[in-house]
DNA sequence: TGCCAGGCGGGGT
DNA sequence: ACCCCGCATGGC
């Protein structure tokens, strides 16, 4: 199948089964809510429900609600339901006991707002491919731009299935992106879409898999992916961490060197070491926090509510992180 | 208008 | 080990 007739197509998916984890989610203390809204697009969550994407390729998706039922969707009847519903707990991190990261952030400079306010939050992962591509869209970019970025490069490609009447907008798939890397410009990457196609190129001959990193020291697996030229120490982690769920090293970038190097009164230089001292294996997911915690603010202000102390996600502001599911940007 | 933004690589010293 | 620059694009 190639490009143009996976455009026509608009698969239609199958129901391989249905359930609840609401009261699971209770039990381990997740907020489904703040699990499926945060860092969300509203054609992905609609304050209700949420649509995972658990394969771009062939197309497989969860569709959860806010108090825990949920459907498992793939192209073909082909599919166990228990692999489907392992995937879909991993992709809500619903089994990650993370009470060792909110004892830490309770009582952390720059988290404690995080931990008051946001307790039952888990992290969604999503492939490693779209990992990676939202890693070089936060690149030398505002967060409003990045986003911006990943949302045009979603609805330019055009993939996409339907559950009955509806239709939901999927990631292009790396085969998609080799086959087309022209609708890159058109999503209006810039520099970025050399890079992302080289990682497209690398996943597609098997270079980088998720089994492979998943079987390295985060190090090691770090190294594998900035084997694609275009991908450094920040893209590599970001990757890992919304990929994999692999939190050992921290994605630091400007934003966060500066405000933990205030916060924690140690020079620029010295921020990754400490930063890794501090959180440890919690390290990657810290940073998210944080930027969920400054709703994502330019330095300037993030650093004036540091010093305020104004540390907790503020729940009118759009877009950021907590609303990015309301913001509807023209075009 | 020109400058900068949640990087990166390639060039210098 | 640093330091410095250019790079597409968008927002101010």
């Amino acid at each position: 199948m190639n490009l143009s007739e996976a455009l026509r197509m608009k698969r239609e998916l199958q129901l391989i089964c249905s359930g609840d984890i609401g009261s699971e989610a209770r039990e381990r203390g997740v907020d489904l809510f703040a699990t499926l809204s945060v860092y969300n697009f509203d054609f992905w969550f609609d304050g209700s429900r949420a649509i995972l994407v658990l394969s771009e390729e062939e197309p497989q998706l969860a569709v959860v609600s806010v108090d825990g039922e949920y459907a498992v969707y793939a192209s073909s009847r082909n599919h166990s339901c228990s692999e489907l519903e392992d995937r879909l707990a991993e992709a809500l991190g619903l089994r990650e006991d993370l009470s060792s990261f909110y004892a830490l952030a309770s009582r952390d400079p720059l988290l404690r707002g995080f931990a008051e306010s946001l307790k039952g939050w888990r992290l969604r992962s999503s492939s490693l491919w779209w990992a990676l591509v939202v890693g070089v869209c936060q690149q030398n970019a505002s967060f409003r731009q990045g986003w911006l970025m990943l949302r045009r490069i979603v609805l330019s490609y055009g993939n996409s299935a339907t559950i009955g009447s509806e239709t939901i907008p999927l990631p292009p798939s790396p085969r998609m992106v080799l086959e087309d890397p022209q609708r890159l410009s058109s999503a209006r990457v810039g520099y970025r879409a050399s890079t992302i196609e080289r990682i497209a190129r690398a996943i597609q001959n098997g270079d980088i898999s998720e089994e492979l990193l998943e079987s390295l020291p985060p190090r090691d697996a770090e190294a594998v992916l900035r084997r694609v030229r275009g991908v450094g120490s920040y893209t590599a982690r970001l990757g890992m961490a919304l990929g994999l769920r692999i939190y050992d090293l921290p994605p630091i970038d400007r934003w966060v060197r500066a405000l933990a190097s205030r916060a924690y009164s140690v020079d620029e230089k010295r921020v990754e070491d400490e930063w890794i001292r501090r959180w440890g294996r919690w390290s990657a997911l810290a940073v998210i926090a944080l930027t969920i915690a400054l709703d994502a603010e330019p330095l300037r202000r993030a650093l004036e509510r540091v010093s305020k102390g104004d540390l907790a996600p503020h729940a009118d502001a759009v877009p950021t992180p907590l609303n990015l599911w309301r913001w509807r940007p023209r075009e």
